[in-house]
DNA sequence: ATGGTCGTTTGACGA
């Protein structure tokens, strides 16, 4: 089974680049983020005709999250769904597909230390935290994926020094990432690949992509049981290239039977 | 020279 995640900055932009990417990769399941639409605009019926059931947990012209499945939507959640009040942005849904109980993420991306987007950052990836905490166990075959708009460490940018005193890797948002991950995750692509310089995020400015100046912020965050079936991880490097790409390319994980 | 590009949109703002 193959779980892929890809956020794709605009659905309707990159409507062609995703069907492409279907047909190509046919991933069993894929998560999408900032698809930048309305739920009555998602279009369903198209990734229906490529064999995809959906669920899409959108807003209008931001955020907006969706999980397109080959192998089954069971239990569909929108947000977080813990009786408190409701997250205003659309950045969270959930499904059970073939089995594993999938998320699609968009974590909020902070802005600057000093803004009130930051501190909505935090308690956004605290309340996440506390999502699994009351609706999952460790042992459930779990994979959190999406954008988290964090680098989990150095190797995940291309100079360290353009995250101090900014957002995406600093020790809060870090512990964050970790305090998921010592409840019963791993960043699964870090069981495959040591080296730095991978990168799922390149900024459309400057010509960054070609220079190699991004970040790793898209993330598969597995439970034991995904890890352990893991047969490979791959960012898919070749989406970011040619006509209208996203500024994110997919990252995809393999699992056995 | 203190920008650079895309997306939402038609004036800025978000990433």
């Amino acid at each position: 089974m193959r779980i892929a995640t890809w956020n794709v900055n605009s659905l309707n932009a990159r409507m062609e680049r995703v069907t492409e990417w279907l047909e190509l990769f046919a991933p069993d399941v894929l998560c999408l983020q900032e698809t930048k639409m309305a739920d009555d605009t998602f279009p369903a019926a198209e990734f229906t005709e490529l064999g995809y059931e959906s669920v899409h947990h959108g807003q209008g012209q931001w955020n907006g999250v969706a999980i397109l499945s080959k192998v089954g939507i069971e239990d569909p959640v929108s947000g977080f769904g813990d009786g408190i009040e409701e997250d205003p942005d659309a950045r969270l849904v959930w499904a059970t597909c073939g089995g594993v109980r999938v998320a699609s993420c968009y974590v909020p991306n902070g802005r600057s230390l000093d803004d009130d987007h930051y501190q909505y950052k935090l308690s956004w990836l605290d309340r996440l935290l506390a999502h699994l905490q009351a609706n999952a166990t460790p042992s459930d075959d779990l994979c959190v994926t999406g954008d988290f708009n964090i680098a989990p460490d150095d190797r995940d940018v291309w100079d360290p020094k353009v995250l101090v005193g900014a957002t995406h890797g600093s020790a809060a948002e870090r512990e964050r990432l970790q305090a998921l991950i010592d409840w019963g995750l791993v960043d699964v692509f870090r069981e495959h690949h040591d080296e730095a310089g991978l990168f799922s995020w390149w900024d459309y400015r400057g010509g960054n992509f070609h220079k190699r100046l991004g970040m790793r912020i898209d993330l598969l965050l597995t439970s034991d049981s995904v890890t352990q079936k893991t047969e490979r991880v791959l960012i898919e490097r070749n989406a970011r290239k040619g006509k209208d790409p996203s500024d994110h390319t997919p990252v995809f994980v393999d699992l056995t039977p």
